[in-house]
DNA sequence: GTGATATTTGCGCAAATATGCAAATATTGA
DNA sequence: TCAATATTTGCATATTTGCGCAAATATCAC
């Protein structure tokens, strides 16, 4: 049953299925620059220790990336990788399709590179 | 923000998002014919009233549609309506692009029709 | 009707989760 | 160096969530 994909797949979902953090990935995801947690405040009613926490979560999930620029800490967003991951749940919920697993994918991306 | 639409996939990813439940859409997506309660209980180790649960949840949130037929209920999968969502999601974090509610993709429809 | 099968619901429990506050840390800018 | 800014972490708390069991309910087959 490919569970180690199925589980993976719902680590995302579960990161992304919170309010306020989809809240942030969809300020992220509006901003052309990188942002940090101060501005994330602001969009989501949470204080500088829960949005810290909120995208630790993020983080782990390989939802967002980061990268200290002076004392803040800018965060963005994975664009292609989220967007490959839910289409392809996409697809197999479309279609029956067979999961492949994350191995697989980086296998036949090494072959096109 | 769009409040009320970051809400929706949320609600719907939060479904998606549980290994369990997850499992049981996979299960689902892989079968022609829809698939009882009884069924489902195999392929994730939950009891049926877990399954059942479960079930409400994902019928809750329109990724399941359920019909009786005699003394089970049939459980399929909404494969169109929940990959769309997900699409539309990709494509919202690939781009950018602003998230239309749900009344205006139902006007779209309607207009297509 | 009666028994058999399938699903739902009430209850209680344990674990996970989200949050705010305050303190600790890190890192810069002057 | 030292003060200011940004982030993380410990702690306490309230809420949510998933689960199994047993009882209730629904529906059919006979």
């Amino acid at each position: 049953m490919n569970t180690a994909r199925v589980q993976e797949l719902a680590d995302l979902l579960k990161a992304l299925g919170e309010f306020n953090r989809l809240s942030m990935v969809y300020e992220l995801c509006q901003c052309k620059a990188p942002q940090n947690a101060m501005c994330l405040c602001e969009c989501c009613g949470v204080d500088a220790s829960g949005v810290s926490r909120h995208l630790k979560v993020l983080s782990q999930e390989g939802v967002v990336s980061s990268e200290r620029k002076g004392r803040a800490i800018q965060y963005s967003l994975n664009r292609e990788s989220v967007a490959n991951q839910l289409r392809q749940l996409a697809d197999l919920i479309e279609t029956g399709q067979p999961l492949e697993t994350l191995e697989k994918q980086n296998e036949r991306q090494d072959l096109q590179v």
